[in-house]
DNA sequence: ATGAAAGCGCTAACAG
DNA sequence: CTGTTAGCGCTTTCAT
């Protein structure tokens, strides 16, 4: 590995220019700046990164904290990260919390060790360490999918009450009135968000909440399979199904095949976020569809701006959803 | 944010001291290592990794290079490596070369810049620059997925061959004598491999190759929708599809559905990639189980070890495959 | 317009 | 057993 001392002695100049040419400083004589730079691409230099971010105490690094890379959603609105952030020349140091504080704690850490330029988090609990922490070490943190509590950070999610909402009012205008809902855990706002939108859909229409038709899961396969074999298994058995996240809707599904029962004429089921597959799905996925993939752009966007001008107002961006509509919500005519 | 000096100073003692307490370095007093843990503990000092990097060239970072996190196999892959990395102290820059050659070269030279301690790649080619470069920096590799030629590393891949040979084999079995081929690039070991393991089951049971049923995607959804079009389209239309990798897969599905063709009555299926929601697929989708999380844990694993020990010899790792029957391949008696 | 030199926070000789 | 010191490769005053 070449170093600035080695092109320096090679082209006759000191580390000092060296520097200067390679950051675009303004007095540099045409003459050097030539020799320079056809020095370094001579010796094939390349700057360590690491000694610019001990120099100047910042990484061009991002750390990212989701809670399962394996979920599909969050692959997705990684991707989006990693796109607008490598174009910018940025890297992703990438944490799955599986939804453990302490993990998320910990890899918070990690963050403020390596001195990364700035986080994107989807936090495991609304009032997560990640505020204290994050807030402490004073580096630039964008919130994603999930807002956080006591601390003004940039803010991109997605309209979670709006896409609940309208899942469940398709349901109900497919003439359901016993509508189970299988939903995430209260102590984030998409759990709680979610929820509200399928209370204000009912409530809107009239249809009374049934408490034993509402069960909460974890967002993970396993809790949406659990919730769904006790809701198919109660007397008074929902006629449709409205689950929370992705993974819960798999698990929901693979309870109704146990079950043997027909969609959507025995049960109807509406999902929220939509999946490549869904449309190969037995039968084709009724999906509330959020754009991950922006998602992720957008918050690395924000990040970078904030990076760029930290005394920038706070800027909280909403994402629409879009109701997807095909057979498994049993409606008339799939769109 | 403290530093050691901060530390030394309150602990009364010297820089170096507390350097050596925490690196657990052997002639240090009881009373001073005490002394020093307390005040570190006090002051809540956390080593700078950058520093640490700096110093000693190493920067206890993985560089991960795969052609994309969307793709659910690969997120999985991912999960694994860093379940493993994280246990051991290591964080994972994350890298999507979406098969570009060019963004492959890019990415491997930011590993380079940041002094990554070691990479773990699924390379875009078989003869990837990845050979090249990463050698010249002289930095551990472990070949993930495919493996790349010309470079003595360490290796763990599927076993594509034999996987490939079960899937057509069992539609040979169900009575399939023309069975379509959606490839993927034989550039890639992945595509090579599968290759041959479509070629030699249906030259071991006596069927003979007809090129008119073999098409070459590029392991993306769209590639495998518009080969599936076109063999579904041709007279002499296949009886039965095997499709390379899971993205393809779902786009054959796709275009199977487009075309109102009945699975596996009038057209059987069978990809390479499990899936969870495969068996919730209309129909529930044959196919070969790789591992692809013990994949990832396997490749982190080696390349600790020849972080470790530089000298070990190579090690090559293949993983079996375990043909998953369902619906979708017409099986009499599906497991 | 350029060079000399200090120092980011740490490790590892080298002294004592 | 512990302290002093010299860098790792770079950026950035401060001189000139």
């Amino acid at each position: 590995m070449k170093t600035l001392k080695d092109v320096a002695r090679v082209a006759g100049v000191s580390i000092a220019t060296v520097s200067r040419v390679l950051n675009g400083h303004e007095y540099v004589s045409d003459e050097t700046r030539h020799k320079v730079l056809s020095t370094v691409e001579e010796l094939g230099y390349r700057p360590s990164q690491l000694a610019i971010s001990l120099r100047t105490g910042k990484s061009r690094v991002f750390g990212l904290i989701i809670s399962d890379i394996g979920n599909p959603y969050f692959a997705s609105v990684v991707r989006g990260i990693e796109d607008i952030a490598y174009n910018n020349g940025y890297s992703i140091i990438l944490c799955n919390s599986d939804e453990d504080p302490e993990k998320e704690e910990l890899y918070i850490n990690v963050f403020l060790d390596s001195s990364v330029s700035g986080a994107i988090v989807a936090c495991a609990r609304e009032d997560s360490v990640c505020s204290k922490k994050l807030l402490d070490g004073s580096i630039p943190v964008v919130a994603m999918d999930r807002r956080i509590s006591n601390l003004d950070v940039d803010t991109v999610v997605t309209n979670n009450v709006k896409g609940a909402y309208d899942a469940v009012t398709h349901l109900i205008e497919q003439g359901h009135r016993r509508i189970g809902y299988i939903g995430g855990p209260v102590h984030t706002t998409t759990g709680k968000e979610r929820w509200e939108g399928y209370k204000k859909a009912l409530m809107d229409h009239g249809v009374e909440l049934d408490p034993e038709l509402v069960k909460v899961g974890n967002f993970k396969q396993q809790s949406g399979q659990e919730a769904a074999r006790e809701l198919l298994n109660e007397e008074g058995r929902p006629s449709a199904l409205f689950t929370a996240n992705n993974l819960m809707t798999l698990g929901a599904l693979n309870a109704i095949h146990e079950e043997g029962l027909k969609i959507p004429e025995q049960i109807a089921i509406v999902g929220f976020d939509d999946l490549p597959w869904a449309q190969s799905l037995d039968p084709p996925l009724t999906a509330v569809q959020q754009s991950a993939y922006e998602l992720g752009r957008t918050a690395a966007d924000l990040l970078i701006k904030r990076i760029n001008k930290p005394k920038r107002p706070i800027t909280n961006v909403t994402l629409d959803t879009n109701l997807i509509v095909r057979k498994s919500s049993g409606a008339k005519s799939p769109g």
